[in-house]
DNA sequence: CTAGTTGCAAATGTTTTGCACAAAC
DNA sequence: GTTTGTGCAAAACATTTGCAACTAG
């Protein structure tokens, strides 16, 4: 019924994620191609770096990630990728409730989110009934639907274990 | 099954509101007692205004609508207030998807938004599957739901009839 | 009196932008 | 050779904070 999983938690490292992040790169490069636009390092940096931590990165993380790559890289240049690969249709922006949005590659389905308010994890699920039931109210609203955003914040079975004693 | 309020549709500007508006104010002065923080004019103008506008104000509109009534207030104490009246249980925050945050006066029961992504009118709804579904989600996931948010974004009713030629 | 409150200006943290230089097509 | 992309520093934006002056209890 439903899809769960964790940060990562599929392809952990392993062959299946370096041959995604490659398909990956290979769809970029069309992208760019098809909007003449240029392949170049620091771009080709970000976003492999992006596609092969596939995790839901922040600015400020993927910025230290490609500087371990390429120091020459600036924080205007990570911001200009991260929109470019929005705009590719590769990746997409969330806004938890902090002050720094985070990025994910996008995948082949919609999926929202459970975000541990202690350790800050992020667990992925998918609901077709919730879905169902989003496109209900809409229509009692007498709206249309272009998107949603769905975010359980609470706390994640190991946090609970660890605080155990002193919170339940 | 499902309540539905447009923004400000219930008691628009009738002694209904104005008498929930007094209600509220007494309870921010027994809160405000309770702590032993004090009532001063700044803050009583801010709580006043925020209560009798009771719609999803930003922080720049709540305080260009207090600088009418006291030009002297800066933006500072708004701020500070509006996390007061937070800690008060009386307001709560809501960050949808653009710069600033929202804020809204508590009422009796929980809801969710729909927000017109061309006029930016804000819908309220509520539906118990919804929550029920939730609860299930966070059992499967084994974790432990702290709070949610769930916003649908798209077009309201009348934008789409404004829109209708052009985009349907 | 004394702790809490205010307004201002300056600081903050994240993201964006102007611009001169550099690199791709 | 153009056009596009880069890095840097500065700007922008919403929000927070330090501080000296003020005021409610």
């Amino acid at each position: 019924m439903a899809r769960i999983a964790a940060d990562g938690e599929t392809d952990v490292g392993g062959p299946a994620k370096n041959r995604r992040a490659e398909q990956r790169m290979a769809l970029f490069h069309a992208r760019l191609r098809e909007r003449a636009l240029k392949s170049t390092a620091p771009r080709d940096d970000i976003a492999r770096v992006f596609f092969a931590l596939s995790r839901h990165v922040s600015a400020e993380e993927l910025y230290a990630e490609v500087k371990r790559i390429n120091p020459h890289v600036g924080y205007a240049t990570i911001y200009r990728t991260l929109k470019l690969l929005k705009d590719c249709g590769l990746l997409s922006e969330r806004h938890f409730d902090e002050g720094q949005a985070r990025y994910e590659v996008v995948g082949e389905h919609h999926h929202d989110h459970f975000i541990c308010e202690d350790c800050g994890r992020i667990l992925e699920f998918e609901d077709e009934a919730i879905e169902r039931m989003q496109r209900n109210i809409a229509r009692r609203l007498g709206v249309t639907l272009h998107r949603h955003k769905l975010e359980l914040y609470g706390r994640c079975a190991d946090c609970a274990a660890k605080a155990g004693d002193q919170d339940l």
